[in-house]
DNA sequence: CGTTCAGTTGACTAAGGTCAATTCCCGTGG
DNA sequence: CCACGGGAATTGACCTTAGTCAACTGAACG
């Protein structure tokens, strides 16, 4: 079952026999529930979050109201590395969205194969990057497109999301309400056929 | 001069004199005027900068539209931690806002002084995590605030800005037209007084 | 003194937010 | 297997506010 986190991880580094054993030794699995969480704010992150099957969400929790701030699927990583990287309690409530099996590397067992195989470290860099990448694309979306805009750009980007996820979940994390969202459906929908 | 970004970096970590020497040697000063460029989209970040005097914003170009991302003062840091991590071109456009004295310290000199005195690797991964931060928090600004809001925000959190910004270009790192944001002010100014 | 550009103002439009009501869908328990 | 309950999604009515385009003002600079 962890041959998929591997073969994730060998997209990005190139890995001998004994780095791959060394790899699977410290490779923790886990299933949790729908609506289960992998993590709750207040809690550190000192792991990575790879997906096997299912899917995530990560969401913040203010003044009662839920932002949804990305979605995860199988073959995926996640981890809020502002607390991974600082060693303190998250403010992310990470959730499954669907049952799950989950893998989980864990931060300091990543950091003794960093000893052991130095280019590990590549990996974990990598995964720094990504993150970064996905923070600026989020920020692009919301500082560039309309809710319109973002709408049809998920759409087209990930369609797998709206088969998979809740329209209240997929509103939040565009940043409009759920009436606005089911309007700007509507719209679309009848300026299609007119 | 370079005291400032000495003493900057001893907030950080804490430097012996042969350590304090070795980024001595490295750290290299340039000027630069109002309206001239540190950075321009294409070239590739492969260094930090430190503002020892002066004023930065940084924006995108799209359809010859700017969008400023970020403003930064005497005594901060900034580098395209996107380009600088991969090497790539970057897009964003660093130009001073007022005359500055800069500094700056090359990645490969960094790499240098990693190997030399491993305590500046810690300097490297607060950096990558303050950048981190900053587009999380500009992302919360986005998704959780109002433009009036996030006026009102930035005004009650960086006053310093509006003292030294064109508000147009504050306009443009709210996410709103400078229509909107003179409205914004001159609404916020009336209702002050009825 | 005139040119240029930042900032403001006006008129209008469109789109999202809010609150309330209704419908739809799905899972659970009887 | 059906009925019911509850949350998800939609719809309606209304309001507020930002966007757009155009005109005007004002200040800085040469």
């Amino acid at each position: 079952m962890p041959d998929r986190v591997i073969a994730s991880i060998k997209k990005i580094i190139a890995l001998n026999q004994q780095q791959e054993e060394a790899l699977r030794a410290v490779i923790k699995t886990k299933k949790i529930k729908r609506k289960e969480y992998v993590l709750r704010e207040g809690q550190v992150c000192n792991y990575a979050t790879f997906i096997v099957n299912g899917s995530l969400r990560y969401y913040y929790l203010i003044d009662g109201e839920e932002y949804t701030g990305q979605f995860f699927f199988e073959d995926s990583w996640y981890a809020d590395f502002e607390s991974y990287l600082t060693g303190k309690p998250s403010n992310e409530n990470i959730e499954a969205l669907e049952d799950c099996e989950i893998l989980l590397l864990y931060k300091h067992d990543l950091e003794s194969l960093y000893v052991q195989h130095p280019i590990f470290e590549k990996f974990g860099r990598v995964m720094v990057e990504n993150a970064f990448l996905g923070l600026k694309n989020k920020n692009k979306m919301l500082t560039l497109e309309s809710p319109e805009e973002r709408y049809l750009s998920l759409l087209n980007d990930r369609p797998l999301v709206f088969k998979r996820v809740p329209l209240k979940y997929i509103a939040s994390y565009l940043s409009i309400q759920p009436e606005s969202l089911s309007r700007i459906r509507k719209r679309l929908y009848m300026d299609r056929n007119s």
